[in-house]
DNA sequence: ATGCCTGTCTGGGACAGA
């Protein structure tokens, strides 16, 4: 069982990518984020003929969530998180395919902080942390996969240098600790537990040849919770995706389960 | 010290991203 996480900057441009990163890797699960694209949209059709069925929570310009699934039902459970009606941004959906509860989680960025854009970060995070509280005790494995715009620590594991980074919303004490209260419910980072301090990242700017110089950030993540834990056998990063091109910013991220 | 790129909506320039 293959799951992936891959934030794709603009579904409607990325699709050629996508299509044949699907092709290749062939996932089971694939959560996406920032499709950048409204429900109407949505390129339903191209992913029914590579053969995933789909839910998606769309936005006109930004943000826009998805999971895709082939080979079992996909069925959708939950959009948008709890606690705050008046928010409009469309940034989770959760779905439940291969006897799996999965959440496909696009974390507000938060720049520039502090402001209005920090604050609303570190309350959805607040939000995201109640409501993963609620699915960690499952007795089904829960996959909670994406964008979490968080860089765990300032160690090369995570980030490959924090210099440049330093005022960034992404390595903010706040931000680092919500990160860390959320797995301390009881979460397993999937690539940080199978592979301690190495250097897998997960996006690179597009600019100042930070790929080529695998000038990274690791900020997408699988949580999973004890039952998906105990299942996890493999995880890595598909990086040639990101050399090819047209590329998104970041590569898709993936684990596999023991089925 | 800095979105230096990129996508989207739009129809040229702003906004968002990390």
């Amino acid at each position: 069982m293959k799951i992936a996480t891959f934030n794709v900057n603009g579904i409607t441009a990325r699709l050629p990518r996508l299509l044949e990163w699907l092709g290749e890797a062939e996932p089971d699960v694939a959560c996406l984020q920032e499709l950048k694209t409204s429900d109407e949209t949505f390129p339903a059709a191209a992913l029914r003929d590579a053969g995933y069925s789909a839910v998606w929570h769309g936005q006109k310009g930004f943000n826009g969530v998805a999971i895709l699934a082939r080979g079992d039902d996909l069925v959708e459970r939950r959009r948008g998180l709890p606690g705050d009606p008046d928010d409009t941004h469309s940034r989770y959906i959760e779905a439940t395919t291969h006897g799996m509860v999965v959440g496909s989680i696009y974390l507000p960025n938060g720049n520039p902080q502090p402001g209005p854009k920090f604050a609303y970060k570190l309350a959805w995070f607040e939000r995201l942390a109640a409501h993963a509280e609620s699915l960690i005790e499952s007795d089904q494995p829960v996959v909670l996969a994406g964008d979490y715009n968080v860089v765990a620590t300032d160690e090369v594991g995570d980030i490959y240098s924090p210099r440049s980074y330093l005022n960034d919303a992404l390595l903010q004490p706040e931000t680092r600790s919500a990160y860390r209260s959320l797995l301390e419910q009881g979460w397993t980072d999937s690539i940080h537990h199978l592979h301690p301090g190495e250097p897998i990242y997960t996006y690179w700017d597009y600019f100042r040849k930070r790929f080529e110089r695998d000038a990274g950030l690791r900020i997408d993540h699988l949580l999973l919770n004890a039952p998906a834990a105990a299942r996890l056998r493999s995880a890595g990063v598909d990086k040639f995706l990101r050399a090819r091109e047209k590329p998104s910013d970041h590569a898709p991220t993936w684990i596999t389960l023991a089925d």
